[in-house]
DNA sequence: CGGAAGATCCTCT
DNA sequence: GAGGATCTTCCGG
C-alpha cells in the first residue's frame, strides 16, 4: 500500500504542498496520486489513471533534452505540462522533478457533470473522462494553461487517502514499453483500459 | 526542408 | 479489431 504522509488527506494543495508532493520521482507521484481529486474550473473528480515519464526513459518527451514544446516539463514541480497529441486531442500532465511528469489519464467524472456531457457530446460517464484526450476535452484543457501551477485557476488539486492501486505497463507507447508505470484505481469503471 | 512517428479517439465491420 | 482523422514536432539529410 502507497504512502504519502506529506500533510493530512484531505488537503487542498498550496505552493507548499505542491513542492513537497511532487518534488519527487515521478513514478512514485504517478502512485500517489491515485484519489486525488481534480478540479479545473468547475469540471472533475477523483483521478483514477496515471503514467509516469521520466527524463531517462526513451517515451518521455524530454529524453532528448529541452525542446520548445516540453519546456513546461522543467518547470517548477506542481506546474502542468499540456501538449497536444495525434494532432488533434490535449494531454494534461503533472511537472514532478524537472524532465518528470505524470500523465493524468482519467478520472471519474463527478463535478460539472452536465458541461462535461455537452463538451463531449456524451452523455455516459464512463465516456467522459476514460483517456487522456478526453479528460482534457471534458475539462476544457488546452495549450493556453500549459506551465500553470496546480494551486492556481482554473486549477484545485485536493489530497486524498492512499488508494489500493493497479499497476501495468503504460499505453500507447513503442519505447521502452514494458516499463510498469501506468497506475490505476484498482476495479474503477471510469480507466481508459483495465489492467491486465 | 522533407518525412515519419506519435503518451489518441471514433467509427465501422 | 482495423483504419482513418489530423497536424505538430523533431530528426536526418
Amino acid at each position: 500500500m502507497p504512502e504519502s504522509p506529506y500533510f493530512p488527506h484531505p488537503t487542498r494543495l498550496t505552493d507548499d504542498h505542491l513542492k513537497i508532493f511532487f518534488e519527487r520521482d515521478a513514478v512514485l507521484v504517478a502512485r500517489d496520486l491515485i484519489g486525488f481529486d481534480l478540479n479545473v474550473a468547475g469540471c472533475g473528480g477523483p483521478i483514477v489513471e496515471t503514467e509516469a515519464y521520466r527524463p531517462d526513459d526513451p517515451a518521455s518527451h524530454t529524453f532528448r533534452g529541452p525542446t520548445q514544446r516540453n519546456r513546461a516539463m522543467f518547470g517548477p514541480p506542481g506546474s502542468v505540462y499540456v501538449y497536444r497529441s495525434y494532432g488533434i486531442h490535449w494531454c494534461l500532465n503533472f511537472v514532478c522533478l524537472p524532465g518528470s511528469a505524470v500523465l493524468i489519464r482519467a478520472l471519474e467524472p463527478r463535478l460539472g457533470l452536465a458541461t462535461m456531457q455537452a463538451r463531449r457530446n456524451s452523455i455516459d460517464p464512463r465516456q467522459l473522462c476514460s483517456g487522456p484526450g478526453k479528460l482534457c476535452a471534458a475539462l476544457d484543457i488546452a495549450i493556453g494553461l500549459d506551465g500553470l501551477l496546480l494551486d492556481t485557476p482554473p486549477f484545485a488539486l485536493t489530497s486524498a487517502e492512499p488508494a489500493t492501486t493497479a499497476t501495468g505497463p503504460r499505453i500507447g507507447i513503442t519505447k521502452n514499453a514494458e516499463m510498469p508505470w501506468r497506475f490505476g484505481l484498482a476495479g474503477s469503471p471510469y480507466l481508459s483500459r483495465r489492467f491486465p
